[in-house]
DNA sequence: GACTGTGAATACCTTCACAGCA
DNA sequence: TGCTGTGAAGGTATTCACAGTC
């Protein structure tokens, strides 16, 4: 008899391995955002071919297509989609349903323009808790939140239920701050750290590089000047 | 992140170098980042195995091996690689040699943050030029560097002689100001507003999506509470 | 005819295994 | 023996081609 499942690599320690790639999560996001704009244009349907146009052509439609599909049947051939059930598919897979409480630790520039940026496109992601290790900034309010000494990050972290950590603090404190937030029961973190952050328990990371980015762009400028 | 994907003419290498591929490169500056550091406690070699150490085994040896052999013969079998000449050649390949000006367009807390995070960390980024439209904010220092108006985007960005733009603007206004700035002449754009940019000419565009990222941390979160 | 759904083909990336060299 | 360099294998993501459906 045929082996059907010979699949699933020595990844990380997850129970229920994703069914859906990890590079297909943030096109999700990105159909989600765009239909809803057409949804508050008042269009009720779309073809994959519109989707694209909408996005800028920087998808291909048939990618849109097997994403969707990878879904649950939620197109009709020869129509295209109907644009309310997919959002809301979208928004279960995305886990955009919850409420989302966020704790943003270091709250200089970047944690105050992450904040800010955040809670103004998406209701569903709350700051619950700030904290910063320095006494110029501990006891600020930002939209009625009291920034908090990093040294409460235990009691507050936990009292406000925050279930997402976004470290903004510098290299070298990123560890330190990491393994708190693991130890709290905290299963994912957006670190903005350019390091690399190494923790025993299965925590969910992700990790903005910014001066990685910047270093493709002139990568690419410098190949373009040979 | 959902980057058009740029199909290019590779003609645009040319002579340089095989076609590096796009993912390798953040992990090429990783390298650089700790290597200097391991430079600044005096080592002067390392292996891949030390190098994958000094990176918390987020790399794995033989990765560290395939990039490095990409960019020329750089070890020596059985002993590792000398430290100084991988810097070097690291630097070149990623376009760190030369003095880079960057332009900032919205100076809000996102432009803000990325100004002083950018330059605290990378001397060969350099602000060169700040630009807003809030009465508020032009005008305002920055390190010396006074806010102009984004009206004046096409005459200082030319005076500043800026290479890379960095979009830090509401949804609504980073296609414009886009277009300005490919009008420019300008090769690249680092784009945190949360829209696909569509240019004519071929311009070289990262963008950071802090909700598509976030998406992935609440996705993979529903999943383990399933 | 128009559009979705999907196996097959392709391209790309990573891991493995080991040859080559100090 | 220890380590780099590299072809081959294994996986994953994207594109193609077309069958299926309205």
């Amino acid at each position: 008899m045929i082996d059907p499942k010979p699949k699933l690599a020595p990844r990380a320690l997850e129970a229920a391995a994703e069914p859906l790639g990890e590079v297909s999560i943030p096109r999700l996001y990105a159909y989600h955002r765009a239909l809803r704009q057409a949804q508050a244009k008042g269009k009720t349907t779309i073809t994959s071919h519109g989707l694209a146009a909408l996005l800028g052509h920087t998808i291909a439609s048939t990618q849109i297509r097997k994403d969707l599909c990878a879904l649950g049947p939620l197109g009709r051939r020869g129509q295209g989609y109907a644009i309310d059930p997919l959002v809301e598919q979208l928004a279960r897979v995305l886990g955009l349903e919850h409420d989302w409480r966020i704790a943003i630790i270091g709250f200089g520039y970047l944690g105050h323009a992450f904040a800010t940026f955040i809670t103004a496109r998406e209701m569903r992601f709350r700051v619950a808790a700030i904290f910063d290790n320095s006494p110029a900034v501990i006891g600020q309010r930002w939209q009625g939140i009291v920034v908090q000494d990093v040294a409460q990050i235990e009691q507050t972290v936990r009292a406000a239920g925050c279930n997402i950590a976004v470290i903004a603090v510098p290299a070298e404190a990123a560890q330190a701050c990491a393994e708190r937030i693991a130890d709290l029961g905290l299963r994912a973190i957006l670190n903005f750290a350019p390091t690399p952050l190494l923790l025993r328990e299965p925590i969910i990371i992700r990790n903005i590089d910014l001066a990685g980015e910047m270093s493709i762009l002139t990568h690419r400028l410098s190949l373009l000047e040979a």
